[in-house]
DNA sequence: AGATGACCGAAATGGTTTTCTGGTCATTTT
DNA sequence: AAAATGACCAGAAAACCATTTCGGTCATCT
């Protein structure tokens, strides 16, 4: 493999199990096997090699995400699978829960603007999605852009607030049946 | 006016001007025109103080939203009216701003514990009104819990998130319309 | 020409001293 | 006598400084 996609893996992996911070580039070269000024040469600095991995991480969900939509489906049904298949992802998502919590606890001014970042490009996603439903004439003429806001909000809130309050998470079929049963089931038109 | 109340005024303009840590109880004693030892024979120490303040505030709210709702009027019509109060308590919430703030970045175990009390108080009294919507028939069968949860947890994002990633905070009738759209929609049986 | 690691300065860390502040209580005031 | 007060104390927080760490460079090496 050449030695951008090697720096990049080991990068991915450093970032996802220790954060943005207690990652060094010094340790990401030793993972990719490459001396530090390597790293360099690909790569104009941390901050970059970070968001590149970030956005190679949202791409990849995106993509995920748009291959289980079924173009022909009702809104409905791929509100769900889309959404369930994000549940699914809570994994993967561990990187993001990682930063989310460093940024609530070291204020990384890189973190928070890579934050801010994936909160505009999902909520920018959702909200493509729900002007096609709108134009399909599924669902009601809503202010997308706030509808996303707080589809992506509540999401969060179940996926990363929930814990801190109670004992176990929330279970897959529970979040997704409250979804349906409010937000998804008051934008259906009828 | 008896002193208990000046302290307890004092205390709540230097809580919510200043948070709880940068609060000190010489200041409140200066503010209520007091000696710094008489605050502490109606209050055992800072932290009940701070307790009976944010109670205070919070039997404000539900008195005041209380009061706005008719029994005999539909869920929908109370809840429009409710969450409209609330809105209208924007400022009131300066406090509860604040202190979320204080939370992030100070950590302050008081401040984090008042925070998770005002989330229980709140949430169990959105649950006990959902309840009440299902009993009279009005609303659909939901998860009472999980759906108080997310209805604090969607307005909290509109009040305090918003500004973060936005310039202006949302004008009230658009977030009233989003819920009436949206969430209150999808609750309403049939 | 591309890779490398010793090297540099800025920033973080840790340990020590100083300052601040919650809480007490002997004294004063009413 | 009962209530109020502010000087005082101990422990927590802030300020300070010495030391280390780490992002980024570049002269050297392959």
């Amino acid at each position: 493999m050449d030695r951008r996609q090697e720096i990049l893996q080991s990068a991915t992996k450093s970032f996802t199990l220790f954060g943005y911070k207690a990652t060094t580039i010094e340790q990401v070269a030793k993972i990719a096997n490459v001396g530090k000024g390597t790293v360099y040469t690909f790569f104009v600095n941390k901050e970059e090699l970070f968001q590149e991995v970030v956005l190679n991480l949202i791409d990849e969900m995106k993509r995920e995400t748009d291959k289980s939509i079924d173009f022909n489906a009702s809104f409905m049904h791929n509100a769900h699978t889309a959404l369930m298949k994000m549940l699914q992802f809570r994994e993967r998502h561990l990187l993001f829960a990682k930063l989310v919590e460093e940024e609530k606890e070291l204020r990384t001014p890189a973190v928070k603007q890579m934050l801010l970042e994936i909160e505009r490009e999902i909520i920018s996603y959702i909200s493509a999605r729900i002007q096609m439903g709108i134009e399909k004439d599924e669902i009601i003429d809503c202010n997308k852009e706030l509808v996303s806001y707080m589809l992506f909000k509540t999401y969060l809130a179940f996926i990363v607030d929930w814990q801190s309050t109670h004992e176990e998470p929330l279970k897959e079929e529970d979040i997704l049946a409250l979804f349906k049963e409010t937000i998804f089931r008051g934008l259906a038109k009828k």
